[in-house]
DNA sequence: GTTGTGACGATTG
DNA sequence: TCAATCGCCACAA
């Protein structure tokens, strides 16, 4: 077939295996944990790809069953960036499950770091 | 096909 | 400690 090299088992499998894998690692974040956009990367076997774990949680949007809310950035703050309001209701998801947040998204990620055993 | 942007992270100054 | 920059890659225009 004159199309091209194509290597479909390489481990570095682009998008569509990519955006699975982080949604089962999300999927798999305890009630009342927190894990990092590249905690979440790194689990799912991309650990130099954490924007595109937020790129991945963007496309979501309402009705998903994940946590998405137990995802935070590596400083310990929820960000904003584009959506100001729905931080603002992450903030609340995590208030509801027993995590202290501050208005502004600032809470304390190492305090409920979620702790993924092999 | 090129450019710009984005729910980040790590490094450098 | 803070600010600026780079890296990495997917997606939209």
């Amino acid at each position: 077939m004159p199309t091209g090299p194509r290597q479909p088992l390489e481990p570095s499998a682009p998008s569509p295996d990519f955006r699975a894998q982080v949604l089962a690692v999300v999927a798999r974040i305890p009630k009342g944990r927190l894990a990092s956009y590249g905690q979440v990367a790194a689990l799912a076997g991309f650990p130099q790809r954490p924007r595109q774990v937020g790129m991945v949680l963007s496309g979501l949007t309402e009705g998903t069953k994940l946590p998405w809310h137990r995802v935070v950035n590596n400083r310990g703050y929820v960000p904003s960036r584009g959506r100001w309001w729905g931080a603002f209701e992450q903030i609340g998801r995590l208030r509801d499950e027993g995590i202290e947040v501050d208005d502004l998204g600032n809470l304390d990620l190492e305090a409920h770091r979620w702790a993924p055993r092999s």
